[in-house]
DNA sequence: AAGTTCTTCAACCAACTGGTTGACAACGGT
DNA sequence: ACCGTTGTCAACCAGTTGGTTGAAGAACTT
């Protein structure tokens, strides 16, 4: 399926409404029904969604009486960060090197240019 | 299903294959072929994910005689990078506002603590 | 015109996903 | 001891995903 942490992470923030749980959680922690209580889902739903979150390590629970309130853990982010960054950063290296590349070839531009399609021998 | 740029994009890198594919392609552009030569699957398969990374915005294609090279379009990480510095940001912002109220709290320890459990007066 | 190479389309399959309903466990309040 | 609240477990369903095979399209080579 799937389970390093990575793969979890971007799993689990590919659903909005888990997204959303998430935008939310950021502000505060709050119980499975208080996150459920805007969407037109049942808690059970939002119940398997908060689970999806845990899996990938993106929230915790905790216990206070009946309530099991779902706290946000931002650190995983940076999982994801870093992932992103990494080759966020090989790419634009790369086009510096293909600018290299254009520079050299301009100076190769052959005089004669290669028959094409069109052209009749 | 889940159609919102955001989603496609999490969903797209939610594939380790797929990941190893951008990482790949942070370094060069490649054609098919070329791409699902490390793989163990069918080049069918290899021309499924890169549908998908398209579809996400992180890939482009141009031609070049039968080869269509896959070139990536790192720009659409920002969609990401952004959302997900947003949730931490405020979930840094929530920490500040936490530790407001133990401070506060602190402030307002009751001298005399509430009789308790164990506590004799 | 025929063949080769690179790529995609179509149909199919097993497995996973997000949702449902219904039952039930856990805990506090009265 | 019994409700009420909160949350989860189990079974089920429809739709999506990632993979397969086989055929076919597109563009160059000879």
């Amino acid at each position: 399926m799937a389970t390093d942490p990575l793969s979890q992470v971007f799993s689990a923030l590919a659903d909005p409404t888990r997204r959303d749980m998430v935008a939310r959680l950021a502000w505060a922690d709050a119980t499975v029904n208080e996150l459920a209580e805007p969407y037109d889902v049942t808690v059970q739903a939002v119940s398997k969604h908060v689970k999806v979150l845990q899996d990938a390590g993106l929230v915790s629970r905790s216990r206070q009486a009946q309530r099991r309130p779902v706290h946000l853990e931002a650190e995983v982010f940076d999982l994801m960060t870093k992932w992103i960054e990494r080759y966020r950063r090989e790419a634009e290296e790369r086009y510096r090197r293909l600018d290299d590349v254009l520079r050299t070839i301009a100076d190769d531009v052959d005089p004669v240019p290669s028959p094409k399609k069109g052209t009749r021998t």
